[in-house]
Formats: structure tokens, C-alpha cells, sequence
DNA sequence: CGCATTTGACCGGCGC
DNA sequence: GCGCCGGTCAAATGCG
């Protein structure tokens, strides 16, 4: 589960909304992506939290068979959100540079906001690791069992 | 013109 | 058996 305060998070990958559901625990629609890929069956559910209008829990579903696409990087992997056990208020750790704060904060905080949001995310490349277990990612949709690419 | 989003309907599972 | 809830599909619409 991924924190965000925007819904069309980059993660990397084309996503495709198939769905929108209004869940009874939060007044705010629940909304069901899919992978554009054919041959990757992910599955994306991002709802927002009652507590706090400006998180999102993405929960992933599936693995992508497939390295990201639209990034001439090439194929960066690499957990962008730390969701650890702990939701704590203070979420400014999760803000990566370039994620543009599109409400309920004051414009002084924006400063950073660049058109390209994603430049912060090669924490380490998966192309380079040999190992394709890569225990970094985590429960991240990233999780790409051996032998699937 | 092609693709992504939207939105209502439909379906299946679960609880009462 | 019925109703509710969550999830998916599919047609229409809008945008690039």
C-alpha cells in the first residue's frame, strides 16, 4: 500500500481505469485500474482514505511481466513510497521531488513542483541487479517472481 | 482516428 | 431466498 496525495501517480506504468465504486468506509469513490498490457494482468485499486483526503491507498495487484514504459532510463524498478506498518500523520517523507500538492496545501509549499515527476526514482535500477528477486521492492506490484522476465 | 475515461448495468459471493 | 457489497464489463463520450 502506497501513500500519494495524487490519484495518476507515475509509477512508471499505463494505466487503464476500468471501474469506479463507491466504498460504504469512505465517502470517496474507489477507482479500478488495469494495466494497459495486454500481456500483464496487474491490477491497480486506488481509494482514497477517509482519514485524510489527500492520501491515496493504492493496493497492487499482480506482477508486471514487463519493465516501464515511457521512461528512456530503461526499465527503472524501484519502490518510489515507503509504506511501512506505520501510517503516521507526518507523511512529508513520502513526498517525492517533483509530486505537486494539488490542494489543501499552501502554494509556498510547491515550490518544487517541476513538469517532469520523475526524477527522483532510480533508487537502484533493477536492470543492473542480477539477482531478479529483488527482496527491495517489496509487496510492490514490482515483485517480479524469477523467471517471469 | 485512436485511445483513455466515464458511468450505469450486470454478476458473483456473502451475510442475514 | 433475498439483499447488500464489491468487482468487472461494455457502450458512449471526450480528448489528443
Amino acid at each position: 500500500m502506497t501513500k500519494s496525495e495524487v490519484d495518476h501517480l507515475e509509477d512508471g506504468y499505463r494505466w487503464r481505469k476500468y471501474g469506479q465504486k463507491a466504498v460504504k468506509n469512505s465517502p470517496f469513490p474507489r477507482s479500478y485500474y488495469r494495466c494497459t498490457n495486454s500481456k500483464c494482468t496487474v491490477k491497480k485499486r486506488v481509494e482514497r482514505s477517509s482519514e485524510d483526503p489527500t492520501i491515496v491507498i493504492t493496493t497492487y495487484e499482480g506482477q508486471h511481466c514487463h519493465h516501464t514504459v515511457g521512461f528512456p532510463r530503461g526499465g527503472i524498478i524501484c519502490h518510489q513510497a515507503t509504506f511501512s506498518s506505520h501510517m503516521t500523520p507526518p507523511m512529508s517523507q513520502f513526498i517525492y521531488p517533483g509530486m505537486q500538492l494539488p490542494r489543501e496545501n499552501p502554494p509556498s509549499t510547491v515550490v518544487q513542483s517541476r513538469p517532469l515527476p520523475v526524477v527522483a526514482r532510480e533508487c537502484s535500477t533493477v536492470s543492473s541487479t542480477p539477482t531478479p528477486q529483488l527482496a527491495t521492492d517489496g509487496l510492490l506490484g514490482d515483485i517480479v517472481p524469477p523467471g517471469m522476465r
